[in-house]
RNA sequence: GCUCCCUUAGCUCAGCUGGAUAGAGCAACGGAUUUCUAAUCCGUAGGUCACAGGUUCGAGUCCUGUAGGGAGUACCA
């Protein structure tokens, strides 16, 4: 089923060719949503670019491209001001598209012509340390990233790469063999493990000769000691653990755990290879990747201004003490995901800051051989209410479990006050799915690269543009349902659209479609949300406005069609974002 | 110093790759419930899109500069 976009276009495509009219190479011919439905449904803004090209007139090309533009079927035409073509889509088209939309599982969304193997990189938490409440754009920008792409039909895989393998090993073993307290491992081990790195960053930030012993550690680790390895096998065991305890709640799943460790016998072969290809070389006790020389010193990520010259500015593979560091394995996972998942692309959901990091690994790769295309998706940094970033090492972030507690928590307040008749463990319930559903929501309501302040309040508000205004208009399309006391057969026999408030909800309805696939140009899935409150609020004001059990004949089962379309739309919309809907709230 | 990002209503933010009179939510004010869940709806008010130039039929959006804020800047990730 095409949407009204993709109908328009080819018929203004047609219209343009059997008018004459010559369109040069590579000219966008777009249809797009009306700015205003004051001005129609949809418009086209093509004839007044064009007739700059062409050094024409914009109106009396509008004029030319109308007489051949062959849409009387579906829509009614006008020129307006300075020469757009406006759409307005007559009833019966809009009822014909609600009937294909009810016949069709996949809510009018197309899937895309050339699949692409996509490989997702997120979340990437440390183990040894429980997540904190920096952790939650990169999981749930992410999760939802891969949720949409799937669905559009591309083949996606989500590898989880943790970082299991870094310095701060030196200080956990280093805690383990000398401050560890028995029973809080047994009990707890996620905390007891925190314990243990906060107490030694300490000792090491006070303490020199402690801190030398932390390296010494970490080498006697990356040296196959036995001891230190079994201590790290336990840390990472138990780390898993308590992550996938944080990722149930998130219903986040990844297909792989391939973290940093599992790259170690890679590292010596290609940092050789680095070598012999002349990509890598010494400086200052350092194995650098220096510049590859094919761009302008301002666009080279290996260089850098100092005192008003270019200088070099590498990429270190192997440091000075001889271990390899984050940069040299993300150049063999780039490589292992290449091979092994013959990725087209790779998206790495990395915060900003590390961009230049990206831009480096990027560019080496290439120089490696890589066709894939490599994209940071990155995002904002999220700030303390001071406007200051939260700080990721001092250890007075607030954990992600007690957010989601939090989260959880405040939902279950407000449901005591509005539903506090419904059984408790259906409160308990409903509590996890609103109560989570605002802390995704509210991330990717966001546009992802915005800085965000953390503020716990209007995370878990449950008013406005929240999860729950969402979640709310799936239980009213619910309430109905449940009210309606004879069988009903969702088909497109009768379908008749009329009112004002039907025609506003068919257009955002038929709009999914149209929508949902533009996530993946700027890979922002806030798109999908700000589109789901359109839905919503054109829901809920059809709601207030047209009776639906009331009305008769063939205005209720249109009506109904309607509503069971808002339900879905919105229940695939929001799964699709990693949020669920109650029946009930 | 250099590189990149940000600045839109009192507050928090959208703005679909250059379109028509710049939009939501919160807060404020006024209304709607014998009717399908009022966690809702309808309305009012609120703007020099940081500033100054430029490009053109047309700029919040593109280019240059200025001011303010943030991040990064070789052995952390």
């Amino acid at each position: 089923m095409n949407t009204f976009l993709e109908i328009l276009e080819s018929r203004l495509l047609a219209a343009l060719t059997r008018a004459g009219i010559e369109q040069p190479a590579g000219f966008p011919v777009k249809v797009v949503a009306a700015s205003d439905v004051r001005h129609g449904d949809y418009q086209a803004n093509t004839a007044m670019a064009l007739a700059k090209r062409l050094k024409m007139n914009p109106r009396e090309l509008a004029t030319q491209v109308i007489e051949a533009l062959d849409v009387d079927d579906i829509a009614e035409l006008e020129i307006a001001g300075p020469g757009f073509i406006n759409f307005r889509i007559k009833p019966a088209a809009w009822s014909q598209k609600v009937g294909q939309m009810i016949n069709d599982s996949r809510l009018g969304v197309g899937v895309v012509a050339d699949p692409q193997n996509i490989v997702v990189d997120f979340s990437a938490p440390n183990v040894a340390k429980p997540m904190h409440v920096g952790h939650i754009r990169s999981t749930i920008i992410g999760d939802s990233l891969s949720r949409i792409s799937r669905f559009l039909g591309h083949n996606v895989t989500t590898d989880n790469h943790i970082g299991d393998w870094g310095t701060q090993f030196g200080m956990v073993i280093y805690g383990w063999k000398n401050l560890i307290d028995i029973a809080a491992i047994e009990a707890d081990p996620l905390q007891e493990l925190l314990r243990l790195y906060r107490a030694v960053n300490l000792l090491c930030k006070e303490d020199e000769p402690i801190k030398d012993q932390c390296r010494d550690e970490l080498v006697k680790l990356q040296n196959g000691d036995v001891e230190n390895f079994a201590i790290w096998e336990k840390c990472v065991e138990v780390s898993k653990v308590g992550l996938n305890k944080i990722y149930d709640r998130l219903d986040v799943s990844f297909d792989h755990w391939l973290g940093e460790s599992f790259y170690n016998k890679e590292l010596e072969p290609l940092v050789k290879a680095l070598e012999t290809a002349g990509l890598a070389r010494e400086s200052d006790g350092a194995l650098c990747v220096f510049s590859g020389e094919e761009l302008p010193p301002k666009q080279d990520p290996f260089k850098e201004k100092r005192d008003g010259e270019w200088s070099d500015f590498p990429m270190i593979v192997r440091k000075g003490d001889g271990a390899f560091n984050y940069a040299t394995t993300d150049i063999a996972t780039v490589d292992y995901r290449l091979k092994q998942w013959n990725a087209d692309k790779i998206w790495y959901v990395v915060d900003a800051r590390q961009s230049l990091h990206f831009q480096q690994l990027f560019d080496v790769s290439k120089r490696l051989g890589c066709k894939a295309d490599l994209e940071h998706v990155s995002f904002g940094t999220i700030l303390g209410k001071d406007g200051k970033p939260l700080k990721t090492r001092d250890g007075d972030l607030p954990q992600l479990a007690d957010v989601l507690d939090d989260a959880v928590k405040s939902a279950r307040a407000v449901l005591e006050e509005k539903s506090g008749h419904l059984p408790e463990l259906e409160k308990e319930e409903l509590a996890k799915m609103i109560g989570l559903g605002s802390v995704k929501f509210t991330e990717l309501s966001h546009h992802r690269s915005s800085d965000y302040i953390f503020d716990l309040e209007k995370m878990v508000a449950l008013q406005g543009d929240t999860a729950p205004y969402l979640q709310y208009s799936f239980v009213r399309v619910c309430a109905i349902f449940r009210k309606l006391d004879e069988e009903i057969s969702f088909d497109a026999d009768g379908i008749q659209i009329s009112d004002e408030g039907e025609i506003n909800l068919a257009r955002a309805l038929t709009q999914f479609g149209e929508v949902l696939p533009t996530v993946l140009d700027g890979l922002k899935p806030n798109i999908l949300s700000n589109y789901l409150l359109d839905l919503a609020k054109a829901f809920h004001s059809f709601f207030e406005a047209c009776p639906v059990l009331k009305s008769e004949g063939e205005v209720r089962k249109s009506r109904l069609v309607l509503c069971e379309l808002t339900g879905r739309v919105l229940q695939q919309g929001l799964g699709l974002l990693g949020i669920q809907v109650p029946e009930r709230m």
